[in-house]
DNA sequence: GATGAATGAGATTTCATTCAT
DNA sequence: AATGAATGAAATCTCATTCAT
């Protein structure tokens, strides 16, 4: 018999989360190609379940993009991990190259990537912050960057990617390079200040 | 009737000219607060106007957007031709703090700002070249930028604009520091090879 | 033009009246043919007008219930203040027979008829205790009744007509004639004591 | 008690009685508290059971709503068979106090105890003529009162019990105070004539 | 020319019922 | 026998667009 702890958090039964992966899958899909305005019945259709599948599974669509933009930002918290490990501080480098490369592969969710989900994003902030100090002790970015200053480069990264997502040669790459030359030691000093923390998180908190 | 030879010709009575520009401030306010998908209905409700009023000056909800990206175009092309006179190849400069700016007040347009309209994107790709001219003349940027990059950082500009629209302190002014110190001459080259135009007209010419 | 006053309660337009006509007396039928669980899409077809223009009326199902509710309601008003015309003290008699009258002919709404509109039940209620204190002035109606007790006989009808829709002889009459019978003046007093007003009004607030 | 489960002959396994009665229970509950709307689902969780469960035991919604009138019924009859015994011929009176107290208690399925399940409700039938006929011989009702006036008392104190369902003091016992009143025996005859068994009989079986 | 009511095709979401596990 | 995931047909409601007044 089902006891109420089971409930919390049943693993789900073999063929059920099949049906889920093969919805989030279809939902990306479709996301990716006509934007965040496409229909449920057409992620549906796609996923090969019926609607009422797709709702046992996420009650809502704005439920379907959250798991979608959950996906990402896991994917992108990955990233920064396995970048703590290169050397002599490019990690940081390594990360914003790969999280953009990700998110041109998952352009569909993007509109919402920064406006939700705040738990996964404040834990990805904590890696940044890390590559962002061993890049500053390397003496690959100067000391006066602050971590808020990398968070405004990834919200930049966005328009950049939706807009160049049908190019062959990525746009983003050159463009990052400029920034990160940017953020090289120099002598000129930036003239204004980084957005406080605090900022940022008000902004995250009032999600679209 | 009205032929629409007409219409291109005839100049509008002046009430019908008032209505027009209503409408348009009107959507312009509205899209700002609520995003694109606000109801047509509430755009002719604010305008002060009937739909059917709405429908003789835009024939489409689609047309009423992109008479709103002509107009920031148009403003941005005007900051362009204006930052022409600014001395010493700082004209680049100003034009990317100024069209910046003058985004973050028109937000509701930005998700088709750069997806449509393209005979006045590409007058404004003529000015943007010369600004760029005059600030490698000057030693501001170094000589291998090209004027795709400049197009890709205004693309980029999007993102944190749209996610930092309730900040008090704008988020891209220190960004665009950031970037500019990337333009200034430097030993370090870029590895990655600027956008070709043909691919930036590619991609402006399959607008979604 | 639209001055702002005019919007406050705009008369309709003659084609728009009719049509809101239409639609409620289509929702009166089909309510009273299929129960309240009848689709909205069903009226709009009875009344022979599309969704939208159902829905520009009445902003949702709820308020399409409401309206019908609040024209029984208005009509149950009105006979009450004819009733108060009865000479004799016999205005509540014929008042309590006009409104389950009305009720069998409306049946559609009942199951919502005492669960909103607090407004004109108010209203009704003040007639009712004219119309009792006039039966008992005359000796029809013994002292210890209140106008709660009419209250309550109001909802008890309720029962009889959505059970004996279907007869052609109507079961409430008799019924009524058996109530009256006990409100008669009588040595018999009642043991319980009679809803006070404000638990009927915690009822009617508390509106499912 | 489950005299229903014999009509299939096989006696229902322990455990799955146990299983038929929960849902039951649940039902009861559920439906008491947000009505018939209420989901099949939601009684099944609140039933702890699985939806396969349930729809064993109950091959559609309408007969689990089905089961639990059933249920009422036979409690109703049980409550006439008791009130037989009371002394004096006041036997009804008390029959339709405990009656009514019951269905203050199951409120869930009051909207279909009318309309159905035929053959019990013809059971009760009888008991209820033999308390009339004791109640007359008493000359505690009046000689002209037919038991279809009953049936008709039973279905107005619907209306009254789903009104005042959340009030603590039960609003139906003054109310039956007042109709037994209108029992008494008096000079005044009643003017409209009872309804026709047949007549009853026909609502019945035109179940809604 | 202006108005705003009407349209009706979808969009999202729910739920009784079935069926694979 | 029990479970609960899957189904898909409604249901309610929205909104770009048209057209009678």
């Amino acid at each position: 018999m089902t006891t109420h702890a089971d409930l919390e958090r049943r693993p789900l039964r073999r063929d059920a989360a099949r049906n889920r992966d093969r919805v989030l899958a279809a939902a990306g899909q479709v996301f990716d190609a006509r934007g965040l305005d496409a229909s449920v019945a057409d992620i549906a259709a796609a996923a090969g379940v019926g609607m009422g599948t797709l709702y046992r599974h996420f009650p809502t669509k704005e439920a379907l993009v959250d798991a979608l933009v959950r996906d990402v930002l896991e994917a992108i918290i990955k990233m920064a991990e396995q970048a703590l490990e290169q050397p002599g501080g490019t990690g940081l480098e390594h990360f914003l190259h790969a999280s953009a490369a990700y998110q041109t592969e998952h352009r569909g969710c993007l509109p919402r990537l920064w406006s939700s989900d705040h738990e996964l994003i404040r834990s990805a902030r904590r890696y940044i912050a890390r590559l962002l100090t061993e890049a500053k002790q390397s003496g690959r970015v100067r000391e006066e960057v602050t971590s808020t200053d990398i968070t405004v480069i990834m919200w930049s990264i966005r328009g950049i990617v939706e807009a160049t997502h049908e190019l062959a040669t990525p746009a983003w790459q050159r463009h990052l390079e400029i920034l990160l030359a940017g953020l090289r030691p120099s002598a000129a000093r930036l003239g204004y200040p980084a957005l406080r923390q605090r900022q940022v998180d008000e902004i995250l908190s009032v999600s679209t």
